[in-house]
DNA sequence: GTTTCTGCAAAATATTTGCATACGC
DNA sequence: GCGTATGCAAATATTTTGCAGAAAC
């Protein structure tokens, strides 16, 4: 908890060290982002920016997120149609995906080790960032999958 | 060579298995899927098609590629706002990406070792799929930026 | 006071869908 | 000949843009 406070205050310094505003629709962006294990769409950003500022406009969602992504502070994740962003931590690290529920799960960055470092090296490509997501099925849904040709 | 023909032949098999017509149209978007190491966007596809069939329709594109996503013939791979499609082989591996140019290059999915079966057991989900991207300058477009400071 | 950010609305883009026709099997 | 796939066009969804006014610093 205090984890995702500081990460809030990180997020802040480093807009104040770049000059930029922080408007309480900013700022509104900033906590769903940081709140809990979250990682929201653009729409649900938005739903729930609205519950405190009715008048905020979906632009402003969009042009937050593009500041925080050109500045590396979120991690983009797009599959199929859905687009989902995540600003755990500055650093990529893999997600797991439920391609049922949706659901969201961070996993550590050093699963990697240093494959980074040797595909590099043997490709010649300066390597700037990574993505990595498996995409699965949750233990929640596999049960309920189960349940359902069990019952039927 | 003869391992895309081999590709472009396997997928057709599949598609007879299945019971699918083999139209003109969509033997068109076959071959550019399974032609050199190509991973184009659903444009590219259009316009390359297009060539040999003038009157052939974006929406056949497309549903074309959702029918082999549907089966896991192909692996679309999104960013940013890009989606390219991969037909390669059946089995997921990971991308280079150049963040400059977009070039795209395959690696071997053995870089991966056993991590997702690791992942599954610590966490309980059923690992369906992955995606592993590194996002990367590729060495011709290095050399590029390298003399483009050297000069000016 | 200056400059950036916001809200609005329209525009641009990307993708999906419905339906009559064409054509692979 | 049957039934799926196609082409077209309209619908939908998503993201971007321009601009006047608001407000952070």
């Amino acid at each position: 908890m205090s984890n995702k406070h500081n990460r809030l205050e990180e997020l802040v310094a480093r807009l104040r060290e770049r000059g930029c505003r922080l408007t309480p629709q900013r700022m509104a962006v900033l906590k769903i982002l940081t709140a809990g294990n979250c990682h929201p769409s653009v729409q649900e950003i938005y739903c729930q920016v609205r519950d405190e500022f009715p008048m905020m406009s979906l632009a402003t969602v969009y042009s937050t997120l593009a500041l925080l992504k050109e500045m590396g502070e979120v991690q983009e994740l797009s599959w199929d149609g859905c687009r989902r962003y995540d600003a755990a931590s500055s650093s990529p690290h893999p997600h797991l995906i439920c391609l049922q529920c949706g659901e969201i799960v961070d996993l550590e960055s050093d699963l990697l080790g240093n494959v980074a470092d040797e595909i590099a090296r043997r490709t010649g490509y300066q390597i700037v960032s990574h993505r990595f997501e498996f995409f699965a099925i949750c233990p929640r849904c596999q049960e309920a999958a189960c349940a359902a040709s069990v019952g039927g």
